[in-house]
DNA sequence: AAGAGGATGAACT
DNA sequence: GTTCATCCTCTTG
C-alpha cells in the first residue's frame, strides 16, 4: 500500500484541552522520525490519554513539576519521553495549552514507512507486531530516546512529527478500555482512556 | 546518601 | 501463567 505524503499536524490540533478527544483523533495518524536522514514510522493504532493535575495516573498529577515532567507543562505539540523500568523509552505527545499538563501515550503503530530499518533496530528479520506493538518497542523501532523529550513536533526541521494522511477511522471501529499498568491510580485506573482501532492486529494487547 | 518504585518486554513454563 | 532485567527519578533523612 502506498500512501501519499501527509500534512504535518499543527499547534491547533495539539493545544485543545480535550486530551481524550485528541487521543482518539491520533488513531489513524502517522508517527514518523527522521534519523541520520532515514524516515521511518507507521500508523498509530493504540493510544492512552493522561489528563493533567486531576488524573492520579498522570505524571503531572497534583501539578507535580520536576525536571522529568517539565515538558508536560509546556504548550502542546512537543514530545514527552521518559524511561520506564530502567529500560524502556516511552513516547508521549504533550497536549493542551501551556500549564495544562495533558499527554497522550502512543502505545502501538502499524509499521508502514521504511520497515526494514525499524526491523533492524528491533533485531527482527520478519515484519510482525513485534516491530511496533507496545510503547517501549515502538520507540526502539523509531529510534526514540529520552534525548527527544521536550522536542517540538511542529517545526519543519524536527526529527519527529505526526502526519494526517487522510485516514479517519469511524467511531464504531474504535474501542475504549482501561489504561494499562496504572492499577495504583485508584478510581482513575478504571477510566476507559485507552483507545484502539478495533481488532487491529498491530495493537499491544487485545481491547 | 540511600532506597523504593515504575504508563514494560522478553523469555521462560 | 511467572520471573526478571535494569536504572532513572523522586523522596526521605
Amino acid at each position: 500500500m502506498v500512501f501519499p505524503q501527509g500534512r504535518r499536524l499543527d499547534k491547533h490540533f495539539y493545544r485543545r484541552e480535550d486530551v481524550t478527544g485528541i487521543a482518539r483523533h491520533l488513531l489513524g495518524k502517522f508517527l514518523l522520525t527522521q534519523i541520520d536522514g532515514n524516515i521511518s514510522g507507521g500508523m498509530i493504532v493504540e493510544t492512552e490519554a493522561y489528563r493533567g493535575p486531576e488524573d492520579k495516573a498522570c505524571h503531572a498529577w497534583n501539578n507535580k513539576k520536576t525536571a522529568r515532567t517539565r515538558p508536560m507543562f509546556e504548550a502542546g505539540g512537543i514530545a514527552y519521553v521518559y524511561l520506564c523500568y530502567g529500560i524502556h523509552h516511552l513516547f508521549n505527545v504533550v497536549t493542551g495549552p501551556e500549564d495544562s499538563p495533558h499527554a497522550v501515550l502512543i502505545r502501538a503503530i502499524q509499521p508502514t514507512e521504511n520497515t526494514e530499518i525499524m526491523m533492524r533496530r528491533r533485531k527482527l528479520n520478519r515484519l510482525s507486531a513485534k516491530v511496533g506493538a507496545g510503547p517501549g518497542i515502538l520507540s526502539q523501532a523509531l529510534g526514540i530516546t529520552t534525548d527527544l523529550s521536550g522536542q517540538s513536533l511542529l517545526d519543519s526541521d524536527s526529527p519527529i512529527w505526526i502526519e494526517d494522511r487522510g485516514i479517519h477511522p469511524e467511531e464504531r471501529f474504535l474501542s475504549e478500555t482501561p489504561r494499562i499498568g496504572v492499577d495504583y491510580a485508584g478510581e482513575w485506573a478504571q477510566k476507559k482512556w485507552r483507545f484502539c482501532i478495533k481488532n487491529n492486529p498491530w495493537i499491544s494487547k487485545p481491547g
